[in-house]
DNA sequence: CGACGCAAACTGTGATCACAATTCACCGCG
DNA sequence: CGCGGTGAATTGTGATCACAGTTTGCGTCG
């Protein structure tokens, strides 16, 4: 009888796919710390899979900057924090995301922001039990739920290979400054402009969220060197 | 078709490597016209490979959006063009180029500026005879020369990912005006700019180039359509 | 006791095969 | 003449193997 049971039609994801998150999800929490160096055989080891999908998987990640090839030896690696990246990654953010919102805006219905205030809910949750993951993973969700109405494919998939390339940051300032580093939000304010159907003061609104943020990180990373 | 002679260990490019320059090429020169559907094997007997590199440059092309993947079939296509993309595109083109171009001025020395004279020629060159593809060619270099100077690899990445998927509207430009689309460019602007380190001059002078290079596309997709 | 060297293990890459799903073309029926 | 259905061809996906280059680690020699 052999190991390896068919996988159901049913499940739509191909195995690549799955791949591809494990390894995001994997990045972005900081389970594969930044600078050490990977394989695909011991990936596909640790996933249980074949080496083919986690080769698919490390060509998109490689191809969004989520993961390095030295052009040398073509080994591969997670891309390590520099001052000089996370400056490049906000200074993108900044002026991408809060477009985004801006263009959501008008595109605000109630089932947005009933959403939305979910999703915030579950963000002040997480701060208050200090779980970095669940805060991470809320963070990111009210935020895209929010872009996803901007109507922009293409700005869309660009924040979100943005939010790839921060995911180890982020991971950064709370290992060091622990759950404290977690401070509250913008998000009220970002509610209270797409209510209003407001793009300027969404636009404001996000900007600030993320400046927020980012401050924290360039700090964490100036006083982690 | 070319006859397979084996490669020489001397050149260091990898097989998959080559099959994505060759793609990439093939989609910004509208070899392979937007909206149509392609195979890994087709590819890869065309280009003579297994349809094993081909897949590695497929995958890569996809995460950079210059290829489609149909979630329901799977199956590969080129993108189609539509005035909802060109804006998106043309917007974050308009903030991370001009950017790079500010950011290179300081450090602009005698050899770039060489080089970019060079580049320039070779664009006038091309305007002259007509010969789009030489045309595309040069520009491309010549922005991306100057562009690198900014030392700032995350947005260059960026910038790179934009012309990739810019590529097949400027061939549909070109395609339907002619060569008679192609104009004077703002080159000597930038190129005083540069050697001023007047980095706002930069700036201004590469938002007016490539302003103008958009507007043309827009207008040639929706007198297209 | 330290440094060098060589072999074994590991790396990414590419080819080939198997397989299920989809697409296509052609044939026969009404 | 049109249309439905069925078999063949084509598709992406995943596994396995081969191979060359690199790294690693252990043994031996100076």
């Amino acid at each position: 009888m052999s190991t390896h049971t068919r996988k159901p039609l049913a499940d739509s994801l191909a195995v690549h796919d799955q791949v591809y998150e494990a390894i995001r999800q994997a990045l972005i929490t900081g389970r594969i710390a930044p600078g050490v160096g990977v394989s695909l055989r011991s990936l596909a080891a640790e996933l249980g899979v074949s080496p083919m999908p986690v080769r698919d998987a490390v060509r998109r990640l490689s191809a969004e900057r989520a993961l390095e090839i030295n052009p040398a030896n073509k080994r591969l690696s997670v891309p390590s924090l520099t001052a000089n990246r996370l400056d490049q990654l906000s200074q993108a953010r900044l002026w991408i995301e809060p477009e985004l919102a801006a263009r959501a805006a008008p595109h605000a219905d109630a089932a947005l922001l009933k959403r939305l205030r979910e999703l915030d809910a579950a963000v002040d949750d997480a701060l208050k039990l200090g779980d970095v993951d669940a805060y991470m993973t809320a963070n990111h969700a009210f935020h895209f739920a929010l872009y996803a109405r901007a109507g922009a494919e293409v700005l869309l998939a660009m924040a979100g290979g943005l939010w790839l390339q921060i995911g180890p940051f982020m991971r950064v300032v709370f290992g060091r400054v622990g759950a404290d580093g977690l401070v509250a939000d913008r998000h009220a304010e970002a509610m209270e402009a797409l209510k209003a159907h407001d793009a300027e003061g969404a636009r404001r609104a996000v900007a600030a969220d993320l400046a927020e943020g980012m401050d924290k990180m360039r700090a964490a990373v100036e006083a982690g060197r």
